[in-house]
DNA sequence: CTCGTAACTTACTTCGAGTAACCTACTGCG
DNA sequence: CGCAGTAGGTTACTCGAAGTAAGTTACGAG
């Protein structure tokens, strides 16, 4: 088998696994067997355990990102920018539900750096919510329109989290609730400055 | 030394090395040798590493319930309820700025018995701020106020995350920020609802 | 002084991450 | 055809850390 389709085979079984027995409790030996080859192929693609949970988390960083790109294309002002965004990130999170409590949780905790992989996935999604903040009220506090950005992030996240217990409440709903608190939080500081301009966000 | 001396003492020094080098790169002989104890008086206290994991963040979330019970013990309404509750999580986070990543990160992670008890420390967080909306606003809809709990509780974690990188931001302008950000939201709903009663926490 | 128990240690076993060294099958070229 | 080189792969180890079995010391009560 190829190169690149072997890596993407060894991530998709690698991510099913650490979601369903969680990293610590997952040996290499067992995603070798699952994938069919044996350990020592899995240290030539991927180094170490580490470097196969990073790659796995990175994969959906990507995809993530362009979602969130995609989502947001054309949205008309502030409020519809960010409540586009938002409901690209609650669906993200309901199509890999399993694997994102692996990414946010178990790769922050057991690997430090697996852990600048997760933050930059938030990184991601603080600078989207940023770009709003900072394009549409140029005169906002820099420091202020990141910790908005911050807090909308760990909101989200939260909230996503929560959702998974509560399968009633789907991404439209979840967005509707982060944007039911914050909107108001948000508009409340827009009014205060000068007005509107186009965001701009990759 | 008396058993419970020797414990509390096990705690404070595994909190100390889990959260100068992560928990996986921590070996129990390890702490043990710093302990000045051998290892299988660990095991004979706390059955394993992961149990020791769980018993240094169990003891971090009684003092954190302490400390909000503290805090908010006459607040007038429900804003000042909210801010001092939060302002109390924020100072908690101040003090154990280390160990708290730990807590929050590593342990969600590398161990899925010890999220139990992470998960812990948020519901007494979204407790304390569910009873808020409930009391002052009983006619609230459980789901939405559940939501709104865990969208504020997302947004503290993630900004006192971000605190640490940013020295200049202390407990009080982080607590000014969320609230800055969630209290017009709520007191929106609060409007549309029957009026304020006292809040119950603990 | 000796019995009992609380607090502790030494000396293992086991299991899994990571590695060294060796193997196989295909592709291009004389 | 036959052979070299390499992509893709395997077997068989080492080593370190979690967890354990069995034995040892300290010390207060009778």
């Amino acid at each position: 088998m190829p190169k690149a389709q072997r890596m993407a085979q060894m991530l998709t079984v690698a991510e099913e696994i650490f979601a369903e027995q969680g990293y610590l409790a997952t040996s290499m030996d067992e995603i070798a067997e699952r994938v069919g080859v044996s350990k020592p192929m899995l240290y030539e693609y991927f180094g170490s355990k580490e470097g196969l949970l990073i790659g796995c988390i990175h994969r959906a960083r990507t995809e993530l990102r362009e979602k969130t790109a995609a989502a947001i294309a054309g949205a008309a002002g502030p409020e519809e920018f960010l409540r586009l965004g938002l409901r690209a990130f609650f669906e993200f999170i309901v199509e890999h539900q399993r694997s994102w409590a692996l990414l946010r949780q178990e790769a922050a905790i057991a690997v430090p750096s697996a852990q600048e992989e997760v933050e930059g996935i938030r990184q991601q999604q603080t600078d989207m919510i940023g770009s709003v903040l900072v394009s549409f009220a140029p005169q906002i506090d820099p420091l202020e329109a990141e910790a908005f950005a911050e807090i909308v992030v760990g909101a989200c996240e939260r909230l996503a989290v929560w959702c998974e217990r509560r399968p009633s409440v789907g991404p439209a709903l979840a967005t509707d609730y982060v944007m039911a608190v914050i909107w108001p939080g948000v508009a409340d500081r827009f009014k205060k400055l000068p007005g509107p301009v186009q965001p701009a966000w990759r």
